[in-house]
RNA sequence: GCGCGAUUAGCUCAGUUGGUAGAGCACUCGAUUUACACUCGAGAUGUCGCAGGUUCGAGCCCUGCAUCGCGCACCA
């Protein structure tokens, strides 16, 4: 008897739900409870940690693509009989996520300033839990095959703790220093950012050419000049050569008389302004290390919030986007300010998050030395022990770690993992105090009290693969380390791959993945990137409501290659959703059409006709493994899409009707075993991409009575393999 | 300034090692008691950014240029 439901649609919203539950019930996703029959103890295995998700909104498309992406991946090396295992994560985020709460507080009218830390702290852990339950059933939704009983999240004792020990480890190894030292600082956010976190933009403002005594000297931030009192130029530049390095000189400057010293240093350009320059290295990097380099004075003229100190006299207070025009107009007015130039195009760094100037600080910080790190998995990547695809990453990355500067992990906000140390009040000194046995300062004998800062949530999510693993002693570690495949954003190669190869390799000796797949961003139909803002934002669940979970997912896999954004058109999820139904009406064609004939797994009597078919599926479906073994998705996707629909279904199964109406009996006895056996075929190869429909026809035509006979984890349709 | 991409049909994009240019959507004409209207058949649409070069042969390899996008960079 034809099952009924095939008489239907096929209705992806009663399917989606009670399929996933049968896979997830059978506990397949776990590949310590695959059938042993079919995964032996020595199988093969094949893993892939999940990029954590942010547990501060809920799924978007690229998390889509995501979980597209790897669940193809998964999929594919369960049915080649691998051990697979997926481990899904949550990361808190730190930065990121409160900045969305910070957002939230705002509207409510508070201000993260006027909240004690502790209850932040508590707020944002509530706002992040109950975020999570939602973005796990999301994940779900998205039909991913990932292990939940592994599950992790940044914030999880066992993870912290390898956080604080590997923290240790660098500081054993002298690899991390706290120093006093120029970092970038958003003055709205009221935290230190690692130069990742920094936006170039590039700006055009006026440009001020300032009377410094004998020096003409030019700046577009004449706001920050009050305590500048070196002035700067080439030891080789001529006009200069009278003004001898150290030389005291009396001048006029903005809040009155003051004494400046002469300074010499081979940065300056002579080509550019006028040779000289004032510096001010509390708040510029370049000024910084000149006075670094000549032992100079450092004095901080704007405070955290982005206010001027007591030295701006007058000015004190005031935020220095007010400031700027009052303190050109008593330049003016003292008759220092020479011209401006109002066009000037330079670049201004800025907050990636909120776009605010950043205002340079120096803070007592902690560092990580990379270059030692870098240096390490540099040899790894150039020997080839990590494949991008994209391939041109690699070359990106290495430009990248070849130039790699020290990182600061240090966050002055509530929401992250503390740093595990004590600060000496007295001196400044850090110390890195894990067991909390430190009681006074071992330089100067202060008093100590514990960090108040975070560590920068990369910190944490860089070493995601071991410490999910549960390096050094876990059973998984030893298993499934070096995980097969990182796939995530190309966006975050520098944040978070590069870091993870750096930090793997640093503790575990070994790369933390063998392949780097990177996939692009998903724009609107448009080719637009989405926000809020712009209201185009396309949430995955109304498409996968409205067109199935399938069809979403064939939808930002084919025509989607690696590194390349995708447009994401809505036209072209239901394209997929008439696939879907159109592979379920294959299905029905066959299975009505078959009623009766017995399946023999080696049917040898085929008709000429039909073994030069069976010849072309063969040759498709290996054509389609060596897609999948080089991880060319988009290509497998498009090759069967094509196949069953303008092979098996417009030209094989439209002559069949005729074969099986008027022919011999021997040439419908080949047609029927023919059909049967490519429908078998055809729904192990789909499967991986459109795993609900194919499932749902499996379970209706075979009638499994055991678990072990899901299509899950039935075997791929061909042996032939692909390129590795 | 340095580096990395992209440029192929009206739109969005494929094109794996060089061998007669493809898909989806859109478009035109036709079909209809059908496995499927979430359908089928037929069709139109391309100097493959420009200029050279290598080759029997180039969308693909090499050189240069243009346009767009991105990343990196301490010029006050």
């Amino acid at each position: 008897m034809i099952p009924e439901k095939l008489l239907k649609p096929y209705n992806p919203k009663e399917t989606e739900e009670r399929i996933y539950k049968l896979w997830e019930e059978s506990g397949f996703f776990n590949p310590d409870s695959l059938p042993t029959e079919r995964y032996p103890l020595n199988a093969k295995r094949f893993s892939i940690v999940m990029p954590p998700t942010n547990a501060n909104g809920s799924l978007h498309a690229g998390h889509g693509l995501v979980m597209a992406v790897e669940d193809i991946m998964i999929r594919y090396k369960r049915m080649r009989g691998y051990k697979t295992l997926w481990l899904p994560g949550l990361d808190h985020a730190g930065f990121e996520t409160q900045v969305v709460y910070e957002k939230q507080l705002e509207k409510e009218g508070r201000s993260r300033f006027a909240i004690e830390p502790k209850k932040l702290y508590e707020e944002i852990l509530d706002f992040t839990l109950n975020n999570s339950a939602n973005i796990k059933s999301q994940v779900r939704k998205m039909g991913a095959s990932c292990d939940w009983s592994r599950e992790k999240f940044t914030l999880d004792p066992d993870i912290v703790k390898t956080v604080y020990t590997t923290f240790k480890k660098l500081g054993d190894d002298g690899l991390i220093y706290r120093g006093n030292r120029i970092v970038s600082w958003c003055p709205k956010h009221q935290t230190s950012f690692s130069d990742l976190e920094i936006e170039d933009v590039e700006k055009t403002e006026p440009f001020y050419y300032l009377k410094y005594g004998p020096f003409t000297i030019s700046t577009s931030r004449p706001e920050t000049k009050f305590g500048d009192k070196y002035v700067v130029m080439h030891p080789k530049d001529n006009r200069y050569e009278k003004y001898k390095d150290g030389q005291k000189i009396e001048l006029e400057w903005i809040s009155g008389k003051i004494t400046a010293t002469v300074v010499k240093d081979e940065v300056i350009d002579m080509e550019f302004g006028t040779g000289v320059m004032t510096i001010t290295p509390w708040h510029d990097p370049v000024d910084f290390e000149i006075s670094e380099r000549h032992g100079l004075l450092k004095e901080q003229i704007i405070d955290e919030r982005g206010k001027l100190l007591p030295i701006a006299g007058e000015f004190a207070g005031m935020s220095i986007v007010k400031a700027r025009p009052l303190v050109v107009e008593k330049l003016k007015a003292k008759g220092l300010l020479e011209k401006v130039d109002e066009k000037y195009k330079h670049v201004v760094r800025t907050c990636y998050k909120c776009g605010t100037t950043i205002e340079p600080q120096i803070r007592n910080q902690w560092f990580i030395k990379m270059k030692p790190l870098a240096e390490k998995a540099l040899q790894k990547i150039n020997a080839g022990e990590i494949t991008y695809i994209p391939e041109h990453y690699k070359k990106i990355t290495v430009h990248w770690l070849e130039n790699i500067r020290d990182w600061n992990i240090s966050r002055q906000i509530v929401w992250g993992i503390p740093i595990p140390a004590k600060i000496c009040a007295a001196c400044g000194s850090g110390f890195i105090d894990l067991e909390n046995k430190i009681g006074t300062c071992e330089k100067c004998g202060g008093e100590l009290t514990p960090d108040k800062d975070t560590f920068d949530t990369w910190f944490s999510s860089g070493q995601w693969p071991f410490a999910v693993l549960e390096f050094p002693d876990g059973n998984d570690f030893k298993n499934f380390y070096p995980t097969d495949v990182m796939e995530t954003a190309g966006e975050i190669i520098f944040f978070w791959v590069a870091r993870m190869i750096m930090l793997g390799l640093y503790i575990t000796g070994k790369v933390p993945f063998k392949i780097v797949y990177l996939h692009g961003l998903v724009l609107d139909a448009k080719g637009q990137k989405m926000s809020k803002s712009k209201g185009n934002v396309i949430n995955p669940l109304d498409l996968t409501a409205k067109y199935g979970t399938d069809a979403f997912r064939m939808g930002l896999v084919i025509g989607n290659t690696p590194g390349t954004s995708l447009a994401l058109s809505e036209d072209k999820i239901r394209a997929y959703k008439h696939f879907a139904n159109k592979f379920w009406n294959i299905a029905r064609f066959v299975i009505e059409n078959t009623e009766g004939e017995t399946t023999e797994a080696h049917f040898t009597e085929y008709s000429p006709k039909d073994a030069a078919l069976q010849k072309e599926l063969q040759t498709a479906l290996s054509d389609v493994t060596v897609d999948m073994d080089a991880y060319r998705f988009y290509l497998a996707a498009e090759k069967l899409y094509h196949y069953a629909w303008h092979n098996l279904a417009d030209r094989i199964l439209e002559e069949s009707k005729d074969i099986l109406k008027n022919a011999s009996l021997e040439e419908k006895r080949s047609r029927k075993q023919f059909l049967i056996h490519t429908l078998d075929k055809i729904l192990r190869a789909l499967h991986p991409f459109i795993p609900f429909v194919t499932e749902e026809i499996w379970q209706l035509w075979k009638q499994p009575t055991a678990k072990e006979q899901m299509l899950m984890v039935a075997e791929w349709p061909t042996a032939a393999k692909g390129r590795p």
